[in-house]
DNA sequence: TACTTGACTGTAAACGATTACAGTTAATCG
DNA sequence: CGATTAACTGTAATCGTTTACAGTCAAGTA
């Protein structure tokens, strides 16, 4: 037996479809019609389709939240603060994550066009051109979280992440360290190049000497690979700092330093980036950089509704300040 | 202006909307016919409105998962289990998490009527028999993670955290321990009674004696309320180990441990739940039960397309054993 | 050649909502 | 009391697909 439709809705009250529309959608009914529609739901426990709506209307009162992998704690926290702005709102959240290639986020944003959803927030590791172009072609609202390409006119949630690096680095030089070492994720990814950037930029600025050898890149932004790039550090005993790509690598990084004995903060200061639940978890607990996953989740979720109920407005950019949080491992 | 529909597409083409619609789903058509179509589509970069789609063969094509908490990393390992699977499929994911309240889980659940989801997959924390009613009434596959409350005849993924907490006893009693504590979550929440319950009858298996003193419990399952609870144990002098809610809750009670100078695991042995990536990052390495969320979401994400495949098929009930991972804490 | 067959193709009716428009009431006013 | 108005209601078109059914056309068969 299929469920029951506006129509058997209609009958069962009496009154015609439209009416059962209009009680549904709130516009002034006779209060005898009214109540006779809202008799006849709660009767057939009538509950209206949602592809028909959106066919008709032409919203899916969905949003779509895409990102690399859900794997990385900041990226959970990015869900969570998106997901509590639209728990007060209409939407649903769709989860367009895992996916790992170039190739797969084209594809994500292609599919965009059928139109299950009425905004992308959008958080992408890579930069491509073709991403750009495709995010610039998208006929809905976009909220980039992370660093905006040029000649992309979308909402922004951007947090200056060389200004981490900038926080980090002149506290520990604050703090008497002089020889700090970088422990990144990759490359070619878009935080990866930010930190390495931003890290270059900072020393030179506080006038420390750096060679190339100081900064080192594990395969991911996992603790595994973090701890399997600094046993292969070649200056693991000229450093007395490390700025970590993450907390998990900072993780990483201080299990490594424990085991060959090396005293954290007193040989090498250690801060990690994110600030995630583990920094005040690990022994020494972590200084790191609070880059603000969840709030920055909840600004793009805002920014998103208030884009979609006001549609030419001009875009916005907000800039989210990084800060220290300061434990003992510095 | 408008996307292409597939009017558009059959007018470009110079073939009928029917011949179209059989070319995208893959029918006989003959070449001639099937190349102007892919052209056209082609030229007007036409995507399919997955509303229309949707509203005619009656499939959304999407997925729910449902749960409590996405700040708690089982969970988030849960859906990554799942996000995983779907990703190979056509579904896409809709989470419908951060509700805290039965209310709320009653009224995602009631929504489900709209078919927006073609199946779906509640992990609940708490027991109510309304929720029970409603997901029976559900007339989509649903796949329940956790405990099967009686009467309920749906495809489940079961672990037996009893017997994870038998593991852990069993493991604390053979390494000489023989006053083992429990710092538990909320009892109103299904994890947190069985956890009580498995606890209690372990220890009375082990013929360890047991006084309820030795059972306390956090407001919730967060490191923080773990620090707090235990900072309040009336018996943190006597016991010599100690069995955690969740690994969390574990590294909260380790950084009280560490604070008050008392040797974990010298003097007090602890062992945590769940085995995430935190358990190998604290010091000292945490001793953990392994529930296997991840291959948990993956297990029911399968169930659940196996069982749209097949929707008569009789329901399965998979039950994963716990796994004891052990490490340094005890 | 005429007929059957098979392989495609096109027409039009759904799917279940919303909403413009016209029609119906009831209320108000002169 | 009839006319005007306001408030509500119903009819039917529409959104963009899929698909049953009937039609077309060429090839194969007798």
């Amino acid at each position: 037996m299929r469920s029951p439709t506006i129509s058997s809705v209609a009958l069962h009250a009496g009154v015609s479809v439209a009416s059962v529309s209009r009680v549904m959608n709130g516009f002034a009914a006779r209060p005898e019609t009214e109540s006779r529609v809202r008799a006849a739901i709660a009767d057939l426990g009538y509950q209206p389709n949602s592809a028909a709506r959106a066919l008709k209307v032409r919203e899916s009162d969905q949003i779509c939240l895409s990102f690399a992998d859900i794997g990385n704690p900041a990226y959970v926290s990015m869900t969570r603060g998106v997901g509590r702005v639209l728990h007060e709102s209409k939407y649903r959240l769709v989860l367009a994550s895992s996916f790992s290639t170039v190739g797969e986020i084209i594809q994500q944003l292609e599919s965009m066009g059928r139109g299950y959803a009425d905004g992308l927030i959008i958080s992408p590791i890579y930069s491509d051109p073709k991403i750009t172009e495709l995010i610039s072609q998208l006929k809905m609202p976009v909220v980039l979280i992370g660093t905006l390409p040029t000649g992309l006119d979308v909402d922004n949630v951007h947090i200056d992440s060389s200004l981490g690096i900038k926080l980090a680095a002149t506290h520990l030089k604050e703090r008497g360290r002089s020889k700090i070492g970088l422990l990144n994720g990759p490359l070619n990814t878009n935080p990866g190049r930010r930190r390495s950037d931003g890290f270059r930029k900072v020393l030179k600025n506080l006038r420390l000497e750096i060679v190339e050898e100081q900064m080192i890149q594990a395969d991911d932004f996992t603790s595994q690979s973090a701890y399997e790039a600094i046993s292969r550090y070649p200056l693991i005993s000229e450093i007395d700092a490390l700025i970590c790509g993450n907390d998990l690598m900072a993780a990483g990084a201080l299990r490594f330093l424990s085991e060959l004995g090396i005293d954290v903060p007193g040989k090498i200061a250690v801060v990690g980036i994110d600030n995630t639940e583990l920094a005040s978890l690990v022994k020494p607990t972590l200084t790191s950089v609070d880059l603000l996953a969840e709030s920055r989740g909840e600004l793009a979720a805002n920014l998103l509704l208030d884009r979609i109920a006001n549609p030419k407005r001009a875009s916005k950019k907000i800039v989210v300040q990084p800060k220290l949080i300061v434990r003992s491992s510095t």
